[in-house]
This record gives C-alpha cells, structure tokens and sequence, in this order.
DNA sequence: GTTGACGTTTACGTTAACGTAAACGTCAAT
DNA sequence: ATTGACGTTTACGTTAACGTAAACGTCAAC
C-alpha cells in the first residue's frame, strides 16, 4: 500500500484516490496526458503526476475534452520558445478566460432556472396536501 | 425567409442563429428533445421550440450531455403527477445545483490558475526584452 | 422545363473516451 | 506450488453526438 518514498502513488491508488479505472489512467496515459516513471514495468506516480491528474478530472467536470485539458495544463509551463510563441499563448489562456466566463453566466442562469423550478415543485406539492 | 405568422422558424433559421446544422437539430429532434410541428412535410417551430433549443445548447457549453439537458429542461414543466414524484423531483434538482456548484468552484481555480499562467507568460516575455 | 434553394428520409461513417476481456508476469502468503 | 492481489500489454467493443452522402419532393424563378 504505502511505499519507502511517501510521496509516489501506484495507479490503483490514484484511481481509487480519484473514483477512476487504471484503464482510465492508463488511457491518459496513452493520450500524453500523463508521463509517469518506471519501476521495472510497474507505473510510479510522483505527486506532480497526481496534481496533473486532477487537473485533467477538473477540466472533465466542466465538460473539456482530454486535448482541452491538455492546452490548459501545458499553459501553466513557461518553456515555449520565442516570442512569437508566448503571445500566441496569451491570446489562448485569453480565449479559455472568455469561455470560462461564458460558462459562469450559463451557471447562473441554469442556477435561477432551478430555482425557479423548486418553487414550482413546492407549490405543486402544496397542492397536493389539500 | 420569414413567415406570416411571424413568431414561427423554420429549421434552417434556427441553425443559423445557433449556430448549428439542420442535421443536429433533427438529431435533437430524434433523441425527443424536441417535438416541433408539421406543415406537411416541413418541421415548423415555435418560440418555445426556439427556447427549448436554446436551453440544450446552454447544457452542451457546460458539458451535459443530452441526456441531461432533457433532464433539465423537464424539471422545469410541473406536469409530474404524484407526490412521491414531486419529491424525487425535488431531489434531482438539489442535485443538479450541487453539481453546479461544484461547477462553479472549479471555474474559479481554473481561473485562477489562468491568471497564475498569464503571469509567467508575461514574465517570459519581459525577459525576451532583454 | 430545368435550375436552385430549401426541405425530407434513410443509412453508413467517424471521433472521443473509455469498458471489457484475454493472456501474461511478479511477488507475498498459505 | 498454487492461490490471490496487483501489475502489464494488446485488442476488440461500445456509446454519444453528430457528419456525410445519397436519393428524393416542392416550389418559385428564369
């Protein structure tokens, strides 16, 4: 279960962490999500492969496609290149802030939305205890 | 192009307007989130078509499937007869606010974690002036 | 009367994100 | 030495949400 170094995870403990399959984990790996290390054949985790992990679950729950994932992640990492580059990549963390911001307001609206449909409920309910 | 009725669209209108193909939109149809009616042949829809379309759309930017959409859009209709179905009414859509919620609250790290990006981004870039 | 623009149905194709199963290796425990 | 828990690879299967194309009807315009 718990391993010498502490900090490194097998995959079932990440997917158990994490309400996943290894199959899943396998298959981001398989994505290039993931670059885990090796112990033998055996897949080792480091906690940045943890974080990297929840990261892409994050980006699933706001309904990112595994590529969508991928983008925002790479975008934390200053390593690209040229000028050119880097403001090509303001422009793309830009345009992730635009929908990010979409998606906030479609909340609020869903969120009134059912609102206005419990009240509804209620008063059918209230109906019912006549 | 328009209608005299005036408040009635045709198919391709409504792609339009979304967005969309005619194809998706008869797609919505087939899954039965949408029922609009017939002039002959010819689908033609209502505002409430037009809002019910618009509602399915919302969910798709969130990430729900159609599936849930339907959902959604139904909780709002008061049709549902007995009282035990009220109450698991009210149930689901308790839990479609939590699930929002937590929506919410990974928008805001997603956010921040853009902000983080931005900031290094610009940092790489004043080295470049260098 | 044929050419477009628009509509229809039917049906096969495609992509993403895994599920499921087979077939095998490893190592500690019985 | 065999069972069980865990790991591996390889590969075919599945579902959702459409795309794409074929083949046809309709109706106004030239």
């Amino acid at each position: 279960m718990s391993n010498t170094t502490v900090d490194s995870y097998s995959i079932s403990e990440l997917a158990q962490e994490f309400g996943i399959t290894t199959r899943t984990i396998r298959f981001y790996e398989d994505k290039g999500l993931l670059t885990p290390q090796r112990r033998g054949q055996t897949r080792v985790y480091t906690p940045e492969d943890r974080v990297r992990l929840k990261l892409i679950l994050r980006g699933k729950r706001l309904g990112f496609s595994l590529d969508e994932s991928r983008e925002i992640i790479d975008m934390y990492d200053p390593a690209h290149g040229n000028v050119d580059q880097l403001k090509r990549l303001l422009d793309r963390i830009d345009a992730k802030r635009q929908q990010l911001r979409q998606q906030q307001r479609d909340i609020e609206k869903m969120l009134a939305q059912l609102d206005d449909a419990t009240a509804r409920t209620e008063a059918a309910l209230k109906e019912h205890s006549n």
